[in-house]
DNA sequence: CGAACGACCTGCAGGC
DNA sequence: TGCCTGCAGGTCGTTC
């Protein structure tokens, strides 16, 4: 499900309801997720106050007074804020109780998302090696053009790497490579700082303006609130294969990337 | 070191 | 109707 613009609408959705907010209460139900769930979650989180609510990448943090809940969505997690009482569904996993009956609900049907305790969580293995944030000026045509040189892999596969750059995930890669113009196969080490200018840029709108419309929901992506993102209505080419591409007018091609899903069209990306 | 690939898990759409 | 296959927004660990 979320890639960056998904978790910062999350983010925004949650943050200033909980922030100095203590949680009274830890549920459990499924400790199976990516990573075993901590133990005694209930005993160690029970008064503990949410100081601010933060991102790191696709990574939620929560701090609290002293530790930090570090929470991933994986590939179809979300949280929702609850006001009123609700059915615990099959794959609701654990909810934070507030007071005045508000719950903090960890959907994930995958079961790719996680959730961590830790006191230092810039130091956690999970965050310590994460490249830049896509929004800000660390994240340059100069920085993609310099750390690609000599490297062979595909351009595609240099975004979605972590290490490199955090954040953007397969629908947002598809659709900055298409913006910018550049074949997701292109070796990243044969591009030109001309053309890292404008794959940065690219990026960095098409992440802003996902952000705007609150993501994109394909499927199942849904915000604090239970309301769907309004991205999709946008998206030229991720998912839109044998359909005329809206800048040229080619047909948008699907292809497969190891082993996930492709899309660009041939007519205005090289 | 970089690059490729399998692994984790459930749900859904499509073909037969 | 039911069974099978392939696909889905992530990313870590292993292998070469």
């Amino acid at each position: 499900m979320p890639e960056l613009p998904e978790v910062e609408t999350t983010r925004r959705g949650i943050a200033a309801h909980l922030e100095g907010q203590r949680i009274r209460a830890a549920i459990v139900r499924q400790p199976q997720l990516r990573w075993p769930v901590p133990a005694r979650l209930h005993s160690r989180l029970r008064g503990r106050r949410v100081a601010a609510v933060d991102r790191r990448g696709k990574y939620l943090l929560l701090r609290l007074d002293r530790e930090c809940l570090i929470v991933h969505l994986g590939m179809s997690g979300a949280l929702r804020l609850l006001t009123d009482k609700r059915e615990v569904g099959r794959h609701d996993h654990w909810d934070l109780v507030f007071d005045r009956g508000v719950v903090l609900r960890f959907t994930d049907p995958r079961r790719f998302g996680s959730l961590h305790l830790t006191e230092h969580p810039e130091s956690h293995p999970l965050l310590s090696s994460l490249g830049p944030e896509p929004l800000g000026d660390e994240f340059s045509g100069a920085y993609l053009y310099t750390i690609s040189r000599k490297r062979q892999v595909a351009v595609k596969h240099l975004l979605m790497n972590s290490r490199i750059v955090v954040g953007v995930g397969n629908i947002y890669v598809c659709e900055a490579l298409h913006q910018a113009g550049i074949h997701p196969l292109r070796a990243a080490g044969r591009i030109s700082l001309l053309r890292y200018e404008a794959l940065a840029a690219a990026v960095k709108r098409v992440l802003g303006e996902a952000i705007e419309q609150g993501g994109t929901t394909l499927r199942d992506f849904f915000n604090a609130d239970g309301a769907p993102g309004y991205f999709s209505v946008r998206l030229q080419v991720y998912g839109r294969a044998g359909e005329p591409c809206l800048r040229c007018g080619n047909v948008v091609k699907r292809t497969a990337q190891g082993q996930r899903g492709t899309w660009h069209c041939p007519g205005c990306q090289h």
